[in-house]
DNA sequence: TATGAATATTTTATGTTTGAAGTAAATGCA
DNA sequence: TGCATTTACTTCAAACATAAAATATTCATA
């Protein structure tokens, strides 16, 4: 008896936890997709193209592949794949590094500098726009309460 | 002068709202990595499977593809591929619907429903165990808050 | 009833994305 | 030093994902 009560409590708990990671995947795959179609539109660049230019533009001493892979939270192949794409293009450059002959520094090229503050502006703006019905304030106890979803991160 | 200030003030709330969108966005990916590693290991699926077979065990009834394309917020060609590939595993079965012969309606099979409940189950588990950290009510809470990104899904 | 527009889906080309396996270099330590 | 382990990265196969083009069907309406 007390534990089909408690049961129940724990079921409540779940279910509006449920809900909550459901709108929390509704929210952010609305705004990415938005964010997807402008970047594609007015700056021919995938969503991933500008989140590994942002993360660079962030370190401008360069980062490591696995740096990248680990701050992106996306495979390590992934991120080669990008890399060479970016490469092709001539926005990031792999540099050796002399100590360690495993490991490059992947860097963001002038011209990388340049294409990405163009679109870093915009999107900024497209952000704001699209999450103006928070107030700073709002946006601000949002991120915190956010923050605790860290769980250390596992190691793999 | 006065444009200045201005400017200002919606710098700052635009980089309030900027933190706030990157700490939804590494929220949500540190979930679903979580999700996507433990469905796959537990039970040898993959996340967008996992996501078509909740939709459609929602509905018992059955979904048009555009249905899926719309509730899931992933693009038509994607779904195809994804239907597929359910069917050849016997999960999900395409009727044709008389009446409309361009559109077929997809149904989990006996074996689809069986195999998803067994994993809804562990799924809504660690959902629970991922988000522990929110209350009841500050989950109801902030999924209130979020409902606000709605801004009316874009007719394209 | 023609026929052009709209709708529903699939196909195609390209680009992620993952997980696992492979390669190479650095490190730990007997 | 020798050599197993770890680390950093790449390669690979399969799946996922998008956008655009193609196909097939239905609808609207002249």
């Amino acid at each position: 008896m007390a534990q089909a009560a408690q049961k129940t409590v724990s079921d409540i708990a779940s279910k509006a936890r449920l809900r909550l990671w459901l709108r929390l995947l509704q929210s952010t795959r609305k705004i990415e997709t938005e964010l997807r179609d402008r970047l594609r539109r007015q700056f021919s660049v995938t969503l991933p193209r500008f989140d590994v230019l942002a993360a660079l533009y962030r370190k401008s001493d360069g980062m490591l592949m696995s740096e990248l892979s680990r701050y992106l939270m996306v495979s390590n192949g992934n991120v080669t794949g990008i890399i060479d794409r970016l490469v092709i293009d001539g926005l990031v450059v792999r540099t050796q590094r002399k100590g360690d002959r495993r490991t490059s520094i992947v860097r963001l090229t002038i011209k990388g500098v340049t294409e990405f503050q163009r679109m870093a502006e915009a999107h900024e703006g497209w952000v704001s726009e699209l999450l103006s019905e928070f107030s700073p304030k709002d946006a601000e106890g949002l991120s915190a309460m956010l923050d605790g979803i860290q769980f250390g991160g596992k190691s793999r």
